[in-house]
DNA sequence: ATATTTTTTTAGTCTTACCTAAAAATTTAT
DNA sequence: ATAAATTTTTAGGTAAGACTAAAAAAATAT
C-alpha cells in the first residue's frame, strides 16, 4: 500500500521512540518529535491503525506492527544512505546534511536506493555513526557505549553520536571531536560530572556529562 | 515565497507550454498535462496569480510572469541536474531517469543543488540533450534541429530529444541512437515522410517520420 | 477515597488540492 | 447572424492533515 509523506514521518517517530521501550508509545511523545498537536496524532493513530501499520488501542499508547516496522526501516536506510552521500561524495559537513535528507528519504524508487548503496560502496554506518538498516529490513544493533559510561584514565575511539542536531555536532567538530577521534579520559569531575579529557593527543578540554552522554564510543 | 508541490509543478508545465507560443497557455492544455481536470487548473491559475507567479485573466489563458518564470527555471535546473546525476553517477539509462527526476527536482535546498552541480562538473545539458538553466535562471537555446527536417544524403549527429517518454527512449537506443550516434539520411520516402538511415555507418534503418521529428540533430 | 492535574480523545473548523455538474463565455459551423 | 459545439468558469463537495476547545479517561496528590 502506498504512504504518504506524513504517514511515513509519523512511522518513523514511532519507531524511533520504540527503539528504548517495550511499552506503546504515547500520543504526547508523537506529537512533541512531530511538532503538531496530540489532537492531529490521535487522528493520524487512528489512520495507521486501520491500514494495519500499528497497534493502536484508545488511552494505551501506539506500536509497530511488523509492516509498520518494516516500511520505518525503509525509510530509515533511504534517510542514512543520503547522508552518506550528501558527505562522502558532495562534501558537506556532518552537521549540514539531516535537513536534507529529511526531505530525500520520501523520494520512492527501489532501484534508486539499490544504486546509490552501490555507488556507495555498500556503507554500513551513517555520517553519524548509526547503523544503516539492510535492504531485507535488518539494523544492526548500537554497539557503542556513550562516553559518559567510561572510567578515568579509560582511551576510546569516537565511533558515533546519540543526536544529530546540527548545534551539538557544530560543537563537537569546534572541539575537533570527529567520528574516529581518538579520546583520552583525564578525569571526571564528581561535583557535576564533566569529563577532562585530549582528543588525539592535544592539549586538555572539558566536555559536560550531557555532552558526553551523547557521544558514542568504543573502547 | 514557499512554493507548494503542486504549485511547482503548475509552473513548470506552464512554462513548457509558453517555449513555443508568445500566446496565454490554455486551461485545457495546462490540465492535460497536470493530468487533472479544467476546473481544477481555473481554480490553481487565480491561486498562483494571486501570489504574483502568473497573469491571468478569464478566458485569456496564462502566463508567467518573470518570478513565475524564475521558479519554473530553477526547478527545470533541479531537474535536469539530477537526471545528469542519475545518469552519470549511478548508471541509469537515459529513458528510466525522467520519473525519478520528477521527484527531486522539487527537494528544496541551494546548496544542494550548487555542489551536485559542482559534483557533476557543471555540465551544461541533460542526458537527453536539454540545456541546464543556469543558477541565475538563463538557459540556453535549442540549437539542434528536427531530424525531419534534414534533407536526402545529409549527414548528422544526434544532440538530443524532443521528448522523454520512456517508449520513445527505448525505442532510439533500441536502434543505437543514442547521443552522439552519427546519422546518414539515405532516402525520405514522400508517401509517410518515413526515412531510410544510417546509425554509425551500420546496416540502413527504417525511422517513422514521427520518431525523425523528435530527433534533435546538429548537421 | 476523593480531588486535582495531566493526558488523551472527540467534535467541530480550516486549508490545499482535487472532483462533478451546471452555467457562462467563446469559438466554429451553418 | 444564429445555432451548435467547445472551452472555461463557478458552485458545491470530498479527503488529507492540520488546528482549537471541550469532554473523557487516567494518573497523581491530598
Ligand atoms: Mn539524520
Ligand atoms: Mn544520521
Ligand atoms: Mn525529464
Ligand atoms: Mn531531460
Amino acid at each position: 500500500m502506498a504512504t504518504s509523506l506524513a504517514e511515513e514521518n509519523y512511522l518513523k517517530i514511532i519507531y524511533r521512540l520504540s527503539e528504548n521501550t517495550e511499552l506503546g508509545v504515547s500520543t504526547n511523545a508523537v506529537a512533541e518529535l512531530a511538532q503538531t498537536k496530540a489532537a492531529s496524532v490521535t487522528d493520524m493513530l487512528q489512520k495507521l491503525a486501520e491500514k494495519g501499520w500499528v497497534i493502536y488501542q484508545k488511552y494505551q499508547g501506539v506500536r509497530l506492527t511488523p509492516s509498520g516496522q518494516k516500511i520505518a526501516l525503509s525509510i530509515i536506510r533511504k534517510h542514512r544512505l543520503w547522508e552518506v552521500f550528501l558527505v562522502e561524495k558532495l562534501g558537506y559537513n556532518w552537521d549540514e546534511v539531516h535537513e536534507i535528507a529529511e526531505q530525500l528519504e520520501h523520494i520512492e524508487s527501489e532501484s534508486l536506493i539499490q544504486k546509490l548503496d552501490e555507488f556507495l560502496d555498500f556503507p554500513d554506518r551513517d555520517p553519524h555513526g548509526d547503523p544503516i538498516p539492510t535492504r531485507d529490513g535488518k539494523m544492526a544493533d548500537q554497539i557503542y557505549q556513550p562516553l559518559s559510561e567510561l572510567k578515568e584514565k579509560m582511551d576510546c575511539v569516537l565511533m558515533g553520536v546519540a543526536k544529530d542536531s546540527a548545534v551539538f555536532l557544530q560543537l563537537l567538530t569546534k572541539l575537533d571531536l570527529n567520528l574516529g577521534a581518538k579520546i583520552t579520559i583525564l578525569e571526571i569531575n564528581s561535583f557535576d560530572r564533566s569529563l577532562q579529557i585530549q582528543v588525539n593527543s592535544a592539549s586538555p578540554i572539558f566536555v559536560s556529562h550531557e555532552v558526553a552522554k551523547n557521544i558514542l564510543v568504543k573502547a
